[in-house]
DNA sequence: GTCTATATTCCCTTTACCTCA
DNA sequence: CATGAGGTAAAGGGAATATAG
């Protein structure tokens, strides 16, 4: 939910929208040192230094830093109230410390990011691997079926019933245990028997896995 | 009760400034 | 000293929400 805060905000920030040029004059108080060492290190020219409409970045002190972070701990949103407080606490304006707030959820959240995309890395990695192992695995097995040895040992060739929505393998119809079907399917008649034939399977390509991710 | 205008806040993107290697 | 990169304060815009008339 969003604008918690509007329905007590009797306190408006002076333009409504924006406007940090316009700071209040709380503002003066604590970063009047900093200001100053700021525009004589900047060297601020004649001519703009007036009226100006220029943006100053004003560098927060650690104490500033210290507090926002603090406050930031407790709660990272603010509502009216504790925002006045705190820009008053700070010396500085509500607009600046509602930036602050903003720009600072936006850190957390890009650093969040930055957690989950690797953790994500390291699923696919450890999923790739496993890929790849499976993939090895089948080849032994594959090689295995073709030895004359164990063609002779083969049992009749049976039927799989297979999911045609999420490809389960049901059940081997002639198996020993007639496991429960796959909730899905008991209400539907299109199933689709695939040949658990070992020479039909080979007329699939599998590619092994290098074949699909080459590497350079 | 519904509509509309206004105010406020939030998020996202961009800009501008500052610091540091 | 100049410069580019990275960090961050601030600006601007759009969307959501609340409220008053």
């Amino acid at each position: 939910m969003r604008g918690v805060a509007s329905p007590n905000s009797t306190v408006s920030t002076v333009s409504g929208k924006r406007s940090l040029c316009e700071r209040d004059s709380t503002s003066a108080g604590a970063a009047d040192d900093l200001d100053l060492e700021r525009a004589s290190s900047r060297g601020l020219s004649d001519d703009e230094d007036g009226g100006d409409n220029s943006r100053k970045k004003l560098r927060l002190t650690k104490d500033q830093s210290a507090i926002l972070e603090d406050s930031f701990k407790e709660h990272n949103t603010l509502n009216p109230k504790q925002k006045l407080a705190l820009a008053k606490r700070l010396g500085l304006g509500p607009r600046q410390v509602e930036v602050w707030f903003q720009n600072r959820r936006a850190r957390t959240k890009l650093k969040q990011t930055e957690v989950d995309c690797e953790f994500l890395k390291r699923c696919c990695e450890q999923l790739t691997e496993e890929n790849r192992r499976l993939q090895k695995e089948v080849q032994e097995l594959r090689t295995l079926k073709l030895s004359p040895q164990f063609y002779m040992q083969m049992t009749p060739p049976t039927t799989l019933t297979m999911c045609p929505s999420c490809e389960r393998v049901a059940a081997p119809p002639s198996g020993p245990v007639q496991p429960k079907p796959h909730p899905s399917l008991e209400s539907r008649s299109s199933i689709r028997p695939v040949a658990n034939n070992p020479w039909v399977t080979a007329a699939v390509p599998i590619r092994s896995f290098d074949a699909i991710h080459p590497r350079s």
